[in-house]
RNA sequence: GCGAGAGUGGCGGAACGGUAGACGCAGUCGACUCAAAAUCGACCGCCCUUCGGGCAUGGGGGUUCGAAUCCCCCCUCUCGCACCA
């Protein structure tokens, strides 16, 4: 597409000539888009104080920030798009906003990057930044660029390492020798919540158990407040409230010891079923559980099923066919309550170390697992729960457990109590015996943080043979990363650096060990959003900033981070409110999750992926090579990936059309929680709006009256009430994420703008037009800043006023009321006709049109009419009999 | 399996329980043009003969004067979780 030379942006006085609309001048978005750029920065629009004194309302709005990956993709452009809207409106509305931008610049590419091609990852991770900031920049968004930060940088890690020694302090941080989740690609450490269908959620390699001594954020001592405060988090997406829920895992149950038949050793098991006790037939433990570790240091073939446990661990096959595999000890266990009898303990590949006590007993009639394992090796099935109105001589299980409601039988003390009191009996009854007690038990595991890896924040410990982990003084922080390292061998340069880790005690003096090991990338983003407020302050954050500012007004980003980093950050700043950094505890307020941007993508004949741009539609709908005319087969509309090279470049739609029409595209294709679907023809679609909306505008030139007419004709009066039903709709629309129907709504005041140019000159018409057309720049701005001001510009040349510093238009209430209502008319329910009438017409004037209304009186033919509904200024329906 | 969400023209999607399909994309016809692009105008759910009807919001019931919308049952799709004791 080629852009026409364009005249001058402000016309001179001169210049009143209204060309033909054929031949009219067209936008040149690519100088006027910098062009305001630099005028929204000249003038400072979207600064806003640490500590506001103006006493405007507040307003935060944040996208998650990028990982500087050196280039946007579309789906940036989507997520900042959206926070822009929404920034850009709240300002007009009379908010004080603030509305950052920062880099999430820690992680692996850049250390990935460093082997591959021997470029520092800081070299090559502040490249990537200016790279994109360039690209965001080009977008137009109305961030505060000056409360920029990157995660690596000293001055915003060291205040993350005083965060850490600050929890430490209160108790919140623990060492543990404990089983992690090892990659054994990435080398690295994963925490349970990267460890995806049993792989490195990075690497995609199967996750290996390994024991290692590790930092963990104490996240489990606040499940229960993590868990009770979602309920509370009522402008988050439901879904993502579930999944934290479920990711919690809170479950109700006890904990009882089982002692062993043949020593004073005891196995303890959690159980949410304590009321089926007297069903127990088995007890199981799991592979990596110290019994069976124990037996397998005597046993070769325990030994073997226990390796073999391991290496499968929680993958494909196991999982898929959900086979239970299980080797008898030939170890005993008593039952509490039944003198005399015991249960033999297996290993079993179902029973998971990590969660309860890594052994259960197995009640093979209430549980189908159990009851699969019981089967496969001949182990009993005792029926102990009754369903309501069973017979107890013939009630037998089949292939089914029954987990439902019922009375306890065959159970000893408990027969005839329900489930939940049998339940508390139970419980009551192991108290008393002193081997057992009611147990509150959680999914959610303790955070481990510790990475054996380069680019990121170094844990500040000092490793001492007499005085343990010490921690580095807050006065010798930052703990920076150096410099010179070698990326020539696998595992943690840091670990291999000739000098960095030798370093003396803190107490002692004595030569001590730094901690080599780095935090797990998430702890940098999980207080970011606090770091914002005071983004340049000698403490983390600064403590009546981050009371004015925070919770963060709206956060929105992709679905990807329900658990992750949203769980993180809401942990992080309960931390930072118990250690006296922040007063409040939930860091977002509101929760926005996009969805993905699709692209369609094409297969050439020979089975090769094909990108947009070699690819050519024709005409006749046909999909063609655009070099050779090969025909191409179009494939799913599916996420962009290189991979399947069906990406979209974001610096090339904007280079192409501007940044107003790549954002108005995106906004206006589809709700924006759900995927959408970048099309070449929607985007060339908003580029024509663009044009016309300037043309709009252009057609004004010559046209201007400054005073509000008294009288306007028909056609001005009609086109007002178009401009400021639009004013209402767009605002609802806007209030309520439904950026697609404000879009809408705009393009019918575009085309009630034209149908005015078309009407017969009339008294005031064109002081409606300018209205009009101004309201249209001025409810567009948000999702089209640049042609806004551009518009505005041309109404206004003098004002010296900006779009982004004006209030948002106000619909005049006497103009939404319609001159005269249609209404419906219906008979028995089926439209049958409509009538013009005043609003608010009286009943008796409106029934008796309705009935006079021809068709209506033939649909009422021969019929009694039984009843006549009326809905003032909507419908009538005449109910009929016969 | 459990949980959540969603099913409306060729497509994306609108629609306080009140004229289903706003708006856009694609398409058809026309104007302008030597021509094309751009622009402008008209049409654009399916069926019946036009006036006018009939059928239509995944399927089946129900509530209601009136249901895409509320209730019940079923089907399909998407996403999340999944040996959690």
């Amino acid at each position: 597409m080629r852009i026409a030379p364009l005249r001058p942006i402000h016309p001179t006085m001169n210049d009143t000539t209204t060309p033909a609309p054929e031949s009219g001048p067209r936008y040149d978005f690519a100088a006027a888009e910098p062009k305001w750029q630099q005028a929204w920065a000249e003038r400072a629009c979207f600064r806003v104080d640490d500590v506001p004194t103006d006493g405007k309302p507040k307003y935060y709005v944040m996208e998650m920030f990028p990982y500087p990956s050196g280039k946007i993709h579309m789906g940036h452009v989507r997520n900042y798009t959206l926070g822009d809207v929404i920034a850009r409106y709240k300002r007009a509305r009379g908010f004080s906003v603030m509305h950052p931008m920062g880099w999430d610049a820690f992680g692996l590419p850049a250390e990935n990057a460093a082997r591959e091609r021997g470029i520092h990852p800081a070299q090559w991770t502040y490249d990537n930044i200016a790279a994109m900031r360039v690209e965001l920049q080009r977008m137009g968004l109305s961030l505060e660029w000056e409360r920029e930060f990157a995660t690596c940088q000293p001055e915003y890690y060291r205040h993350q390492q005083k965060l850490f020694l600050d929890f430490l302090r209160a108790g919140l941080v623990e060492r543990k020798e404990s089983w992690v989740n090892w990659d054994p690609v990435d080398g690295t450490v994963l925490a349970n919540e990267q460890v995806i269908d049993g792989r490195g959620w990075r690497s995609g390699a199967p996750v290996e158990k390994k024991q290692l001594s590790q930092w963990f954020l104490s996240i489990t001592k606040y499940a229960q407040e993590l868990l009770d405060a979602l309920d509370k988090l009522d402008r988050w997406p439901e879904r993502v409230r579930l999944m934290q829920a479920n990711w919690i895992g809170r479950s109700e149950g006890a904990r009882l010891a089982f002692s062993l038949a043949d020593s004073s050793d005891t196995v303890e098991v959690y159980t949410t079923r304590p009321d089926t006790l007297f069903g127990m037939s088995f007890l199981a433990i799991a592979p990596e559980h110290p019994i069976a570790a124990a037996v397998a240091a005597r046993d070769p073939d325990a030994e073997k099923f226990v390796a073999e446990c391991r290496s499968r661990g929680t993958s494909e096959a196991t999982i898929e066919t959900g086979e239970k595999l299980g080797y008898d000890t030939g170890l005993r266990v008593r039952h509490p309550f039944i003198e005399g009898a015991t249960y033999p303990v297996w290993i079993a590949n179902f029973v998971l170390m990590e969660y309860g006590t890594g052994a259960i007993f197995g009640c093979p009639a209430h549980d189908q697992r159990d009851l699969e394992f019981a089967r496969k090796y001949g182990l009993d099935v005792i029926p102990v729960v009754l369903p309501p109105g069973a017979d107890p001589a013939s009630f037998t299980i089949a292939k089914e457990a029954y987990v439902g409601p019922g009375t306890a039988f065959n159970s000893g003390f408990l027969d005839g109590l329900d489930v939940d009191a049998a339940k508390r009996a139970v419980i009551q009854a192991l108290e008393q015996k002193g081997v057992g007690k009611g147990l509150t038990n959680w999914r959610l595991r303790d955070w481990g943080v510790s990475r054996q890896r380069y680019w990121g924040c170094p844990i500040p410990i000092i490793h001492c043979s007499t005085h343990g982990a010490v921690p580095v003084p807050d006065d010798q922080l930052p703990v920076r990363l150096p410099d010179d390292v070698t990326f020539d061998r696998p595992g943690n340069p840091l670990d291999h650096h000739p000098t960095w880790k030798h370093v003396a005690c803190p107490i002692c003096g004595a030569p001590a060990r730094r901690e080599t090991d780095t935090f797990d990338t998430f702890v940098d983003s999980a207080w970011y959003f606090g770091r914002y407020c005071s983004p340049t302050a000698d403490v983390p954050v600064v403590k009546a900033a981050v009371d004015h500012w925070m919770p963060v007004d709206q956060y929105i980003g992709g679905i990807e981070h329900a658990i992750l980093h949203l769980l993180y950050a809401r942990f992080f700043t309960r931390a930072m409110k118990d250690t006296g950094h922040i007063s409040v505890e939930e860091p977002f307020a509101g929760l926005f999750t996009q969805g993905m941007v699709n692209h369609e993508s094409y297969r050439s004949a020979d089975d090769r992926w094909l990108y947009p741009e070699e690819v050519e539609k024709r005409p006749d709908g046909s999909v063609v090579l655009r070099e050779t005319g090969e025909p191409v087969t179009v494939g799913r509309v599916e996420a962009m990936s290189k991979s399947r090279r069906n990406t979209i470049d974001p610096g090339a739609i904007i280079a192409r059309y501007g940044a107003d029409t790549a954002r108005w595209f995106i906004l206006s294709d589809n709700p924006p929680e759900r995927d959408m679907e970048w099309t070449e023809s929607g985007a060339a679609g908003a580029f024509r709006f663009t044009q016309r909306v300037f043309r709009l505008a252009e057609a004004l030139d010559g046209a201007r009256t400054e005073m509000m007419p008294d009288h306007f004709g028909p056609a001005g009066r009609t086109l007002r009430r178009a401009t400021h039903r639009c004013i209402a709709a767009v605002t609802e629309a806007l209030e309520s994420f439904g950026f697609n129907v404000a879009v809408a709504r705009l393009y019918e005041l575009a085309n009630a703008i034209t149908d005015a140019e078309r009407a017969a000159p009339e008294a005031g018409l064109a002081w409606a037009r300018r209205e009009a057309v101004e309201t249209l720049a001025r409810l567009s701005s948000p999702m089209m800043p640049h042609l806004a001001e551009e518009v505005y510009a041309r109404l206004f040349p003098d004002n010296g006023h900006l779009v982004a510093e004006l209030n948002w238009p106000e619909a005049d209430p006497a103009l939404l009321v319609a001159e005269s209502v249609t209404i419906a008319v219906q008979v028995g329910g089926k439209l049958r006709g409509t009538i013009e009438v005043p609003p608010n017409a009286p009943a008796e004037v409106v029934l008796a049109a309705a009935e006079a209304d021809s068709n209506v009186v033939k649909a009422l033919e021969g019929k009694r009419i039984v009843k006549r509904v009326h809905v003032p200024n909507r419908i009538v329906n005449f109910v009929v009999a016969g």
